[in-house]
DNA sequence: ATCTTACTGTTAATCTATAACATTCGCAAA
DNA sequence: TTTGCGAATGTTATAGATTAACAGTAAGAT
């Protein structure tokens, strides 16, 4: 795991969330809080249905739509490789790309930023003249945990 | 389009398909040629129900099983980003990485190839001890066609 | 000839996500 | 303070994507 003081960076999160909230006039309102915490809690990426399981609610569209704002917000990120949803480590650098690293075995998820890569990426789509509005890169396999 | 010989290259396609799944004591069956044909006639990136429409089978598991099939020889790219299905354009390497430019307008995808940035994402990934079975780089954006 | 493995056919279920519409909440302007 | 508006929720139902399970067939090896 790559954050060793979980209970901070949580904290953190909580703090950035809502003053994100709050700076662009949305509420922090309860469902996207649950969806929110849920998240945070765990270094884990889960499905929206492991989300709805944790937090008692089997109501799809209140969960889709909180798992929407936040990861319009920039709160949450979505790994579409697998289906599912982990909350972001760095929300406080708003706009950043991500990558990700997730174990097939624990299915642990690692945030990670590689801006050099992402910066060589970005000049083959140049030359492409491409026009890119939303990237995303994710690595799976087995992490240091697992190979044993 | 990034291949202005379209007819040569799925030629070489098949060709390479054929090959590929005598080399491995496969078979290239209907269901599975049906299925390549389409996505290789193809250089847009098509969802495995716009290919059982195209095929002319509503028989899910058939097509889904020559996805897989597909999938797995190195033929075929799922881009999970928008659930759709792509020929290789680089069949002959076997075991590469690819990136997706894919066009948010008309669905066009780009198969590209950046080594460079691949080698610095795999680097971060052998830092974090972290092994790699599986990468997907994805960018969604506007081709220059569509720009106007 | 039969054994085995790959492959197909079919039905049904499960998983994933959204449509549609009525209702409520928070806040600001009349 | 009420009226009006946009944001957010509650609810039911549906649509869309993918796989499970099992029976059957085809092709090559021994």
């Amino acid at each position: 795991m790559s954050c060793k003081h979980h209970h901070n960076c949580e904290k953190a999160a909580k703090l950035t969330a809502e003053q994100l909230c709050e700076t662009y006039g949305f509420r922090f309102t309860e469902s996207r809080k649950q969806v929110f915490e849920a998240l945070i809690s765990s270094h884990k990426a889960l499905t929206a249905k492991e989300l709805m399981v944790q937090i008692g609610n089997n109501q799809p569209p209140i969960t889709y739509r909180a798992l929407e704002f936040l990861t319009e917000a920039g709160l949450v990120h979505f790994i579409s490789s697998i289906n599912a949803y982990i909350a972001c480590a760095h929300a406080e650098d708003e706009g950043h790309i991500s990558q990700f690293l997730i174990c097939k075995e624990c299915h642990e998820v690692e945030e990670f930023q590689a801006p050099d890569a992402v910066c060589l990426l970005m000049q083959s789509a140049k030359n492409g003249n491409f026009q890119v509005s939303d990237t995303s890169i994710e690595m799976l396999g087995v992490c240091s945990e697992c190979q044993n």
